[in-house]
DNA sequence: AATGAATGAGAGTTCATTCAT
DNA sequence: TATGAATGAACTCTCATTCAT
């Protein structure tokens, strides 16, 4: 007998690193059916459009980020410095899945073309990020230093892989990792 | 002969805020024309192809950024925290200019749908960008520092101004500027 | 699933009678489509592209004429001139369905505008009836001459078939059979 | 001072040749106007549509056919066999001049794309060659067999023309000859 | 339930032609 | 008179989606 038909988590995966690596507008119907190994009519018995598909994918990694990153993020730590390496291994793994890229960062540069349902989950997302990143941020500097730090951080991410899809070499998330545990390491104030 | 109704460099200027806007896919020729008040026909007359404009496009864009913020970052200052506040002035107006965005940064979400002479221009683009970068905090850190701070800061643009463009309110352009002068006034070694 | 409006030989048929008539750039996509009761979408699931189609049709119509009119040449026949009067028959009926014309034929007139493919399978084509008329004409004259009349003979058939297209009352084609009885019957050389 | 512009004439000639050789469809206005190193708009100055200019060509053509081939075939000859080898030398120069083609022919596979003007022009003048090819004839041959050598040899040149565009190194008007010299030399009927 | 077959709309591009000065 | 600038229609082809069994 031929190989069972995707479970539906698989068929989510398949096409979240076609988004990841096409865009919204550029990965089409034909070539996310294609990478689940189904005919556009299955595609369809399985999902009830493109967008709906999107947004599933778009939650589900939302899940995945909430229970991994995000969730370590906000538990506290007593070695700083380790547990952010932890992290960013984590989280370079994760964007780098399948191709590097973050898929919310991916849709974000296709904001206008996009449906107004994922333009309000994409704010989530990375509204949910930076709370994250807040929460941890306040184990070791000021709450004010902590909030700008934790909007530029997700900014940093985004920008480092966004930069890695045309200069994969020129290792940008490493330079954002010694960064960000230089300033942890500090703890100061950078308004002062 | 009939006067032109918009001039070659508007026509340019019009196009390039339609790509910035939606991108390469999601630009359309249509959408290209109308933006200059032209049929999709009209529109072939001045440009061999879509390709072709936006190559077009994105070499004037970057000649404006050299002869503007590249040089500008290349120039020696007697004061680098004043240089640089008036230079990121200019990057915020140059990149908000017609809608926040940066072309080269919103292209590289769609790198693995562009034309190759794209994809080799938008490396361009950056390299000078981060040689700029490099040549400027060279006036107050060592080499090796301003090297990895010139990379970074490339990246945390992008990031900044991606971000900007669902998060508008959240001002991460400034949040960029006020570190970045943090570390000009500190000048030490991230590393150590 | 919907039962296929026609059947992908039958598709074949109907636009190789477009091509027949109206040539390789005369033919549209549309036109095709709208010959075979479809919409242009709907042609694109049969066809991959206008060539791929065209070289299917032509491969096709090289089958018909090998196993129909080249394989009757090549036959030994006790009664030659009763023989070739059926052959004559059959190309006649298979050149004039759906309108005078010799798809071969016509193509060779837009041969410029082709794709190499097509312009490859027209030589096969042609040279492949040269030779199946040289071997009819071997059992009635010397090889030498025999070669002469395979290759005027094809040449003489496509020339009657596109006069046949303005001048369709000129009869053209029976002119061109009695000269070929003529000559069987005659079987000496040309050059003597 | 450059080049000065063509004469009409030159402009003729060279858009005669783009239409020998892509015909009528895919011969382009651009590709005239440029074959003519004229602008569209200048082109259309001097030609008030593709189908007049078409229409121009094939008048003077025509008249050139008659004033050369045609006038030749109908003069009274002493020597018939020197006589037609000339002609025959004449035609041949004159379909091989700019690739080898006969404008006539080239339309006449594009039959029902054609402008009614050009159709009723084409069976003019084919009815005129036929017509030159009788008188010719005539001078051998009993009228009966003058009148179908002379329908034949009209459509003999066109398919040995139109077969030399995909296999010139076959031979085929010079096979062509040799067999109207066979002819001539014979005289008899080829009815009998 | 499952899917081959179909579609209208739109993509990028070229067409023959005309406008407006 | 000459011609750069413009255009509607049509081109080949892909899109996201639905139909009909």
């Amino acid at each position: 007998m031929r190989p069972r038909k995707l479970s539906r988590e698989q068929l989510l995966l398949q096409s979240a690193l076609c988004f990841k690596q096409h865009g919204y507008t550029g990965a089409s119907v034909s070539m996310l059916a294609q990478a689940c190994g189904l005919s556009k009519a299955a595609f369809y018995y399985d999902f009830s459009s493109k967008d709906a598909l999107l947004y599933e994918i778009l939650d589900t990694t939302h899940q995945q980020l909430r229970s991994g990153i995000f969730l370590q993020l906000r538990q506290t730590h007593s070695n700083l410095t380790a547990a952010y390496r932890q992290i960013h291994a984590n989280a370079e793994y994760f964007f780098s899945f399948g191709g590097m890229g973050c898929l919310a960062g991916i849709l974000s540069a296709e904001q206008p073309n996009l449906p107004e349902m994922i333009q309000k989950k994409l704010i989530e997302v990375f509204q949910d990020w930076e709370q994250a990143f807040f929460t941890f941020f306040c184990q070791c500097m000021h709450e004010t230093q902590a909030q700008i730090w934790a909007k530029l951080s997700v900014a940093d991410y985004e920008g480092a892989i966004l930069m890695s899809r045309i200069r994969p070499e020129a290792g940008y998330l490493s330079l954002l990792q010694q960064r960000i545990i230089s300033q942890l390491n500090r703890g100061d104030t950078m308004l002062s």
